[in-house]
DNA sequence: AAGTGGTCTAGACCACTCT
DNA sequence: GAGTGGTCTAGACCACTTG
């Protein structure tokens, strides 16, 4: 529990890394002790309790509030998601409502293609049409680990936001994702279910997403219909 | 020159705003002065001088080489916009080589779309093909203020990367991009020009990108050959 | 050897929140 | 009023780069 003084690592990335530790393994809840208590706890000035606060701020694992205390951060996911998922182009101007219905769930042996991304031989899969007052947009297929996979099977999912269920429920914090956008002809089957043409092109976007220690919690693809829907990205130059 | 030591916003940060119009006006050109003299000249402890150097560093402006000094940082511009301007599914992998050819260029007048896209009236065209190993891949529309244009049409235009030009021999700097990427049918001059079939899929990308200061600098739209590309979008907790 | 950024301490005052 | 985070100072030692 204790810093070593001796060591070549800063004194700050210490308890940095130290409280973070504590912090994901939930040994720390809902708040931490206040600086001069890490001060006297670790045997280190105030000035190296706040510049290890600070790093864990600025990596989104807390917030402070002036006169109250310093919290851990849970950022509403939508405040990055947003970013991530999609951008609805027309939907929200329309003042369209979300909807979706469940095609099919369960667990599936992985294809070839699955086991190369997910190193799993078995997911859980949810299939589901996702709508905007009853129009169909997108078909959404993902797959999670099985024991993931069977405890969101227990919740409604007609309900569009699983993440939440993920974050609140099972205590899975997502962390990281990696998309990818392309295009293509909708199959027959795919044009029928989202009521276009078989000649009309749909977006299809791949994404894994990971928690914090880098394990896959969801691997999911989309099939959007292009009239409907566009991505849209934001990035500036100091966003590494 | 000097801070107001009573006013209400924190030295450091007054510190740290003046520094950052000295940078990018270009008063102060490679390096800034070290952290005992800044010391000094602003009447303010190296704490202080740190933690507006420190903000200057993660905003991506500066960069400090211990024993050496703090630089101004010209991050290459293909850490951020690798992740920005377009992944290229396959040709790296098959280790194609780039090319371009120029379709048309010159001043022309905005459309209404353009208009309410660039608040501009007229705009520089560059539109360009662009190949791997002479295989089409994709149609790039660019429009420039004119000025800029004009500027640019004296390089060689049969070469990729236009935004090498803009910073370092017109002193532009970008500085935030914003895209949208959806899909669409080709059409028919589209198709021939990517040698594809009229009701094979492209995807269609458009993007403002704008200096430190908000200026539109570049409206770019392209037409991507949906078998030779994929847009790929790597997102983190942490950043914003 | 001199100069630079990196780390750390001890102590001070302020503005804010909570009760 | 007690406790909290926010700001700032003055001074110290270290590791590294440069001439």
């Amino acid at each position: 529990m204790a810093l070593d003084a001796e060591s070549s690592i800063p004194l700050h990335i210490q308890l940095s890394e130290l409280l973070k530790g504590e912090i994901l393994q939930g040994t720390i809840k809902e708040k931490i002790p206040p600086e001069r208590v890490l001060m006297e706890l670790y045997s280190v000035s105030r000035s190296t309790v706040r510049r290890a606060i600070a790093a864990l701020i600025s990596e989104g694992i807390l917030e402070s509030r002036r006169g109250s205390g310093t919290y851990i951060y849970n950022r509403p996911l939508e405040e990055w998601l947003g970013n991530l998922v999609t951008y609805n182009k027309t939907i929200d101007d329309l003042g369209m409502k979300p909807g979706a219905k469940l095609l099919s769930q369960g667990v599936v042996a992985s294809t070839q293609e699955l086991k190369d991304i997910t190193q799993m031989d078995e997911l859980y899969l949810i299939n589901r049409l996702r709508l905007a007052d009853n129009i169909p947009i997108a078909i959404e297929t993902q797959y999670y680990p099985v024991n993931i996979g069977k405890q969101l099977s227990k919740f409604n999912l007609d309900e569009i936001v699983l993440y939440e269920v993920l974050e609140s429920s099972l205590g899975i914090k997502l962390w990281e994702a990696d998309q990818v956008i392309s295009s293509t002809m909708p199959t027959k089957e795919e044009a029928q279910l989202l009521d276009i043409l078989e000649c009309e092109s749909v977006l299809v976007i791949e994404r894994s997403t990971c928690d914090y220690d880098g394990n896959l919690v969801e691997y999911l693809r989309g099939i959007f219909r292009s009239d409907m829907y566009a991505f849209r990205i934001k990035l500036g130059r100091n966003k590494l």
